[in-house]
DNA sequence: AAGGCGTCTGTGACAAAATCACAGAACCAA
DNA sequence: TTGGTTCTGTGATTTTGTCACAGACGCCTT
């Protein structure tokens, strides 16, 4: 029944979103009658640069990347949403109605809940729980984007590759399934530069490089090259 | 006598800050209470790196730059602050408690209204119009800090000299009052990278280079160098 | 007016990073 | 096996950042 089916979607959001849960049950209804479960395949594209905000989506599994892009078709990662968060630039951009400034991308099979814009917009004003939780994403997606910054201004690539390599491991995973062009995308810089450098650290023994992997084989001298 | 200075607070935030205006009488009165009007010096610190904040700044009068430091001391601005804004860093640092991620000092003789901290979280928390002033805020930050980054990424650095040169002159006034320093600053450069550069400019006629001063003499040309 | 001092600017030499231009290697699918 | 696609390696050149130092300008003191 389309009942049970409306009010699963809440049961499957009030573990990653809790706030929903302080909601009135009014509104929890209403929450239940306007979102959209749906699931986006990996690589699709969920906003691109320009675009004019018609969702909000509420992430409850997998991942998507929001990078910018230059002209030359160079790219940086600004930061991931990941399950529980939503892509507060969107609810940003309904609110004001500018348009997206960046690209967001799905990199897994991505599960979410749509919500329209109107609707958003209906309970931003009103429903100081979503308030709240818009605020706190936003002001932590501000300071990401500031650490991306400073990280860009101030520090050498080789350092910020071997910080961002080191993000990857775990003791018992040493190997990395990554090709040279997707570091260069994440870092901003592009792939003939992350090629050379990594072509130096295996040199130095740090990695093994083969095609669309590397392996961590020095971790130390890693974390002593990221500082 | 004390309420008369105490309201007259209010009488100078509305006009730059309307939603106050909106607040029921006994918040208004609140408002007077708590709030502290101040006056600081130029190149007076508002917050350092690493600071907790204590207080939210409501901006009168002057403007005050937030600006990331490298260890080699060598500095981007992020965004500045102009009356009718606040130190939304700070709001956000006070609600997560967290520590203060850049540095904020005065550029001029600034005139601005101090909350306290737990006045202000108590606010936050109850009150609709301060929630959306601050969200408005701190969205309009996060895509300031973006623009910023995208710049940094993908653009030359001539050509960001001759955009931030265009957007500090007039028609009717074509000289600028600014180190090369300054400009580095103001663009995460080094000094002596800006100084070759302009001095190129200057051979191909769009500036004349002083101590201390820039005149635009072809702002055609800067423009078309800006992009 | 002269000298002294701090700030600001100019520049050469070198290192790091981005761009351009290819070539070759590894993988997949027909 | 072959052909095409993706991924990686590398030289040459330009742009940017760093280091080192010299000279110029403005201001203050005497």
């Amino acid at each position: 029944m389309v009942m049970e089916d409306k009010s699963s979607i809440l049961g499957k959001a009030i573990p990653l979103f809790p706030f929903l849960a302080q909601l009135a049950p009014a509104l929890q209804a209403e929450f239940c009658q306007q979102a959209q479960l749906m699931t986006l395949p990996p690589g699709q594209f969920i906003c691109l640069e320009g675009d004019t905000c018609t969702h909000l989506v509420l992430m409850l599994a997998g991942s998507a990347r929001i990078y910018k892009m230059g002209d030359s078709g160079r790219e940086i990662t600004l930061y991931r949403l990941e399950p529980g968060e939503s892509c507060i630039m969107t609810a940003s951009c309904i609110l004001s109605t500018q348009t997206f400034p960046a690209f967001a991308v799905t990199e897994t099979v991505v599960e979410g809940i749509g919500l329209p814009a109107p609707v958003l917009q209906h309970w931003m004003s009103h429903e100081a729980v979503w308030q709240q939780y818009v605020f706190g994403l936003l002001s932590q997606r501000l300071i990401q984007v500031m650490d991306v910054l400073e990280d860009v201004v101030f520090h050498r690539m080789d350092s910020r590759i071997a910080a961002y390599l080191l993000s990857l491991v775990s003791p018992s995973h040493s190997e990395i399934q990554i090709t040279h062009e997707a570091i260069a995308s994440e870092l901003g810089s592009s792939r003939e530069v992350v090629s050379r450098l990594l072509k130096d650290m295996e040199k130095r023994e740090m990695l093994i490089l083969s095609r669309g992997m590397i392996r961590v084989v020095n971790p130390r001298a890693l974390a002593h090259l990221a500082q």
